[in-house]
DNA sequence: CCAACTGTACATAATGTATATACTCACCGC
DNA sequence: GCGGTGAGTATATACATTATGTACAGTTGG
């Protein structure tokens, strides 16, 4: 499995994880039903400890991404495309909530804002 | 000092405090040259210990926005109104960008992203 | 049945957060 | 000038979180 991980990421190792996979599942390259690597493979391929994989695949089970079977591993669970961008949306809302809240009490105004995540925006294609 | 410290919030108490005393100082509401309550005075009013208001002090100093003066206390350093709206469009910016990166590793595009901020910055007046 | 692989549970260490307290510096009144 | 008071700064301790390493219990295939 291809992902990231940073020892310098202010991120845990553990959420690196938990969003990177999320990632790979909300977009479709990991499909439903499709199982994740095992959490002893997983620790071993990315240099990290079995327990830094089992609290993330636990934290994406407690999500509704994944479920586990004991001795069998961790799967991907069915959820039609509409679900997922629902989730997607979902995360990226309640994370940016106070972030506008908090740059409201700063003083800027709806339109600066907007204006700002435009800026972003058009920084990559759609 | 009107803050509204929560110990149930999933923000630590010092993180609670560098928010709030930076939302005061950028909106204009706490001015230029204004002195911030005593590390134990504030401590004392919002009930926390005095290393949790000096761990936050020292945050909002090293952001630039407040200075200390051993024996006299802190004060809000002078900045211009354009100085405090190019702060806070930055930390805006700065949390923002990785959620908007995880949004679009989750698979969505740039028209959802927008749509999904201006229904969140439509909620209230600018 | 047994070996190998799986998830699950447990003990330990490091780091971050918060509390309480002590030390040092600055200011003000006598 | 000096002492008392209040200021920031520093230190010890406890607790929560994160991460490592290892053992226990369940599953599968030969």
């Amino acid at each position: 499995m291809i992902l990231n991980l940073s020892d310098y990421s202010n991120e845990t190792l553990q959420h690196q994880l938990v969003q990177q996979i999320r990632a790979l599942i909300l977009s479709g390259d990991l499909e439903e039903g499709a199982q994740l690597p095992s959490i002893r493979g997983l620790a071993t391929e990315q240099k990290v400890s079995v327990i830094t994989v089992q609290r993330a695949y636990e934290a994406l089970e407690r999500h509704g991404l994944i479920q586990a079977r004991r001795g069998k591993g961790f799967m991907v669970v069915a959820l039609e495309p509409e679900e997922r961008r629902r989730l997607a949306l979902a995360r990226f809302e309640a994370e940016l909530h106070p972030q506008i809240e908090q740059a409201r009490a700063e003083g800027l105004s709806s339109l600066e804002l907007l204006a700002s995540v435009s800026r972003l925006l058009d920084g990559t294609p759609a």
